[in-house]
DNA sequence: TAAAACCTTCGAGTGCACTCGAAGCAAGCG
DNA sequence: CGCTTGCTTCGAGTGCACTCGAAGGTTTTA
């Protein structure tokens, strides 16, 4: 069985109408989701390499292995997965993540750290948003600026 | 005289109730706008290295120099360098600056290239800010998964 | 049964964006 | 006058996040 705080960070308990996933084949139910390591591949576009690193490094859970010893992923170690791509894309430190992921490990002890964690985060997404959106201003701005003089040159230089 | 896409790329034409911008000492009014290296770094938080390393690579206007050679900054150059900064902030890879940074130099023939810059750019940005939305939404149920399970332990544990 | 996929460990290479230091000299200021 | 700031060129180093290849083995699958 598994804690509460597990469950929200690997997520099991995903509501199935989950339809805005891209580059999915097809994920199998919960109980036949034993995938390996190139359909891990497919799924996420990671490299084999990079899956295995990823585990060395410590950014994983332990991933379950077939009786013969090859890797076989949950869904909910996708799951992760596409929770670190999103934390990736936010400019998160893979050593943060590992942080994170050890947290996760450690149990529901460590669950007030991990909720500051979020928070920090989430702080910082809400940063980058704003700057980006300031950044888009200034784009805008330039964008039609150019607008401008792109028809005063075309009605002045129209030969 | 500049041209009018010169004037766009420079920002010479700044709004002077422009108040939002952090760490700035002050700015001297145009005319008297001719900084040193040392005052740019106050300015900007980059090195003198880096900003000597901006130019070699193609990535700032050709800067004035003193008549003994030292380099005088000016507003448009600073204006310049908060765009830079913003498009950095965007992930754009500093060989695409370059690139943009050789069609301004190149003049007004290349106002359609730029356009097109400008507008791919801003589809970027706004890519990124929706994945980052995307990301703060994953954060926020998170979040809240964990201040309910918080609550849940608060109330049984709480001996 | 042969090819394809998987495993391990190891270490080196890549690309980006700086970042730093050193040498050796010129200019500015207090 | 001396200290600070600036200039040049050169080349090496850093940190991050992969990325790749090889060697030498086992397992799966068509």
């Amino acid at each position: 069985m598994e804690t509460t705080a597990e469950a929200a960070e690997t997520g099991t308990s995903t509501r199935t109408g989950d339809c805005a996933a891209p580059p999915h084949r097809h994920r199998r139910p919960d109980g036949q989701d034993n995938y390996t390591i190139s359909e891990v591949v497919a799924f996420t576009g990671l490299t084999a390499h990079t899956l295995r690193w990823y585990e060395r490094i410590g950014l994983m859970p332990h991933i379950d292995r077939s009786h013969t010893g090859q890797r076989r992923y949950s869904n909910r170690d996708l799951n992760w997965l596409d929770l670190v791509g999103k934390l990736r894309l936010t400019g998160m430190p893979v050593a943060d993540m590992v942080r994170y992921a050890e947290l996760v490990r450690e149990g529901d002890d460590t669950y007030i750290a991990r909720f500051e964690l979020l928070e920090a985060t989430r702080r910082d997404v809400k940063a980058r948003i704003a700057e980006l959106q300031d950044t888009l201003a200034v784009l805008d701005h330039k964008i039609s600026f150019y607008a401008d003089a792109g028809r005063a040159l075309a009605s002045e230089g129209s030969r």
